[in-house]
DNA sequence: GCCGTTTTCGGCCCGACTGTTTTCAGTCG
């Protein structure tokens, strides 16, 4: 898969002619060339293969060129010689919040800095205050912003993202001058992983909500604070940006803050083209007209759009699709009937075999699909055949107490080195439904790890793939597996690829779920719970499941009981 | 560097906040 690769010399390339101070047209056609490559379901190289790189979006002759050339030695000339006017260690500033590409060529140029920490000593020494236009607070702001990078680089998972939001959201929803709030920007999308969290709130009385805002309990240091818009890093480091806006324009904020950028973007291109103009606070003609601003709906209405779900804008066809009226109904939360891979107190699980199954009723849930790991997985305490047989027993009656509710008997299986299941096959027909996993030997080549899967999809007893790439943020990567060929078999043998609800996994992703549905591969939704808590997941696999545009028919835990029985039969 | 229901050339999304200025450039989302 050369994707990566490919997408990270553009970005590279982007970055120095930033630096550069280039046409900043050119960086963003490299920026979203990038992007674009990088979201690609299908390998760069069959493009290139079949002369049909220009058929991507934003893929030109010269983009195309330097493509085939990356494919070919693994290099690009021009990023090359790019390298050799501005070091790309200087790139590394840029990642400092306040430092930008002008400021980092100042420091490069004028001072010969070339890295964060050059640039620590020399705001250190003061030698930065022989430049124009830095003085004291820069340096301060400087300073900070490398403290700020040092901490909390890295992006948090949604189950943070989202804990942190609600209750910000909750206490600024308590004061009276707040008419409606809601978090925007990739927490609303359910990005997997989210940077900063963006919040709006309609007022009629901004000083006081901002004020409020900032004054939070929560607060460590105002970041920004203006009259619309004002910027916190909370006690966690986590940055919470909070724009206020007329209720009015509630609807065009609600769209612009909740982004994509590049969704953004191809929305104001379509207004223009259409002879008007969008911004936060709404759609307006040539004169200055607005057309629409109240709700998400109206804006869409006036580009002549249906309203695209928050999940799906991220200028990946949906535009197009909106205009066409054939956008997908996207699944919801409401739509799932019970959940197929759950643990228990028998392996590895912290709650009782009642105790998940009532709350798993309580949930609104017809069934659930209790599978405790299997023999071969020690560590996780898996079950002998004379514990399963326990197991079942007290299944049955727990299942006896429970009213229009059912609990089915399952197992999360070892897929071995080879592709084998650990139980034998007595064993696993006597089980309502079979998840098969990899837990050992991720290491193994590509080529392997697609034969165990394959494998695995053949054996008759297995319904299900659990966490197919195996990744676990964020320490482990996930492995490389073809799906191309996984899809194919898993179709042919009908067996669900699951999308594993559990915030720190989301596997399968969300491009691959995309895929897979085009595929026909059957999908199952699971959290995976280790605790009664842990049910509540199930949110987070939807929303990744509408970011992969599915809809209801295309999982299987909504289907009724009976019907899913049915349905995963081989 | 890309792209075409105004164009094969001349466009390319738009506004807020900060720190430095004294009207604006740079950064950010």
């Amino acid at each position: 898969m050369k994707n990566q690769e490919v997408s990270a010399i553009f970005r590279g390339i982007a970055e120095l002619l930033e630096i550069k101070g280039d046409n900043p047209f050119r960086i963003r056609a490299y920026l979203r060339a990038a992007e674009t490559i990088e979201g690609l379901e299908k390998d760069i190289q069959d493009y290139a293969a079949g002369e049909r790189l220009e058929e991507i979006p934003g893929i030109g002759v010269d983009l195309a060129n330097k493509i085939k050339e990356i494919i070919a030695t693994g290099k690009c000339k021009y990023y090359e010689e790019l390298k050799k006017l501005v070091p790309d260690t200087v790139v590394s500033m840029l990642e400092i919040p306040s430092v930008g590409p002008k400021t980092a060529n100042l420091f490069f140029k004028e001072l010969k800095i070339r890295s964060v920490d050059e640039l620590k000593n020399a705001a250190k020494s003061g030698r930065l205050l022989t430049l124009p236009g830095i003085k004291q607070k820069t340096i301060e702001n400087i300073l900070k912003g490398i403290e700020l990078l040092k901490k909390g680089k890295e992006r948090m998972d949604l189950l943070t993202a989202t804990t942190v939001a609600e209750v910000i959201v909750l206490e600024l929803r308590r004061l009276r001058d707040v008419q409606i709030i809601s978090a925007a920007g990739s927490l609303r999308r359910m990005k997997e992983r989210v940077r900063d969290i963006d919040i709006l709130a309609a007022t009629k009385n901004p000083k006081k909500v901002s004020d409020a805002f900032i004054n939070l309990p929560h607060v460590k240091r105002v970041l920004a604070c203006g009259e619309t818009k004002s910027s916190i890093l909370t006690k966690d480091d986590v940055q919470v940006d909070l724009r206020v806006i007329d209720p009015k324009s509630y609807g065009a904020a609600l769209v612009y803050f909740t982004g994509s950028k590049n969704h953004n973007i191809a929305l104001r291109s379509r207004a223009i083209k259409m002879g008007c103009k969008i911004n936060e606070y709404g759609v307006f003609n040539k004169k200055g007209l607005c057309l629409a601003s109240k709700t998400e709906e109206e804006v869409y209405r006036s580009l002549r759009l249906d309203l695209i779900e928050p999940e799906m804008r991220e200028d990946t066809g949906e535009i197009e699709a909106a205009s066409k009226h054939i956008l997908p109904k996207l699944i919801e939360i409401k739509d799932i009937l019970g959940d197929l891979h759950a643990h228990t107190s028998y392996s590895d699980g912290k709650d009782t075999v009642e105790a998940m199954s009532q709350a798993a009723a309580s949930l609104g849930y017809d069934y659930i699909c209790l599978t405790d790991h299997s023999v071969s997985l020690k560590v996780a305490n898996g079950l002998d055949t004379a514990r399963l047989k326990k197991k079942r027993h007290e299944l049955e009656s727990v299942n006896k107490k429970l009213k229009n509710f059912r609990i089915l008997f399952g197992s999360e299986v070892e897929i071995d080195s080879d592709g084998y299941i650990d139980y034998k096959n007595d064993i696993l027909s006597g089980f309502d439904v079979v998840i098969a996993a990899i837990h050992s030997g991720f290491k193994q080549s590509r080529k392997q790890l697609t034969k165990r899967i394959v494998r695995a999809c053949q054996n008759k007893h297995v319904h299900i793939i659990a966490h197919p790439t195996g990744k676990l943020w964020p320490t482990r990567e996930p492995y490389d597996v073809d799906f191309k060929e996984i899809f194919k078999v898993a179709r042919e043998t009908n067996t669900a690829l699951e999308i594993n609800a559990h915030p720190y996994r989301l596997d399968l992703s969300d491009t691959a779920s995309r895929l897979a549905k085009e595929n026909k591969v059957p999908l199952a939704i699971n959290t995976d719970s280790h605790a009664t808590s842990h049910l509540a997941y199930m949110k987070f696999g939807v929303g990744l499941a509408r970011r992969a545009w599915l809809e209801k028919d295309d999982v299987l835990n909504t289907l009724e009981l009976d019907a899913l029985l049915k349905a995963i039969k081989k």
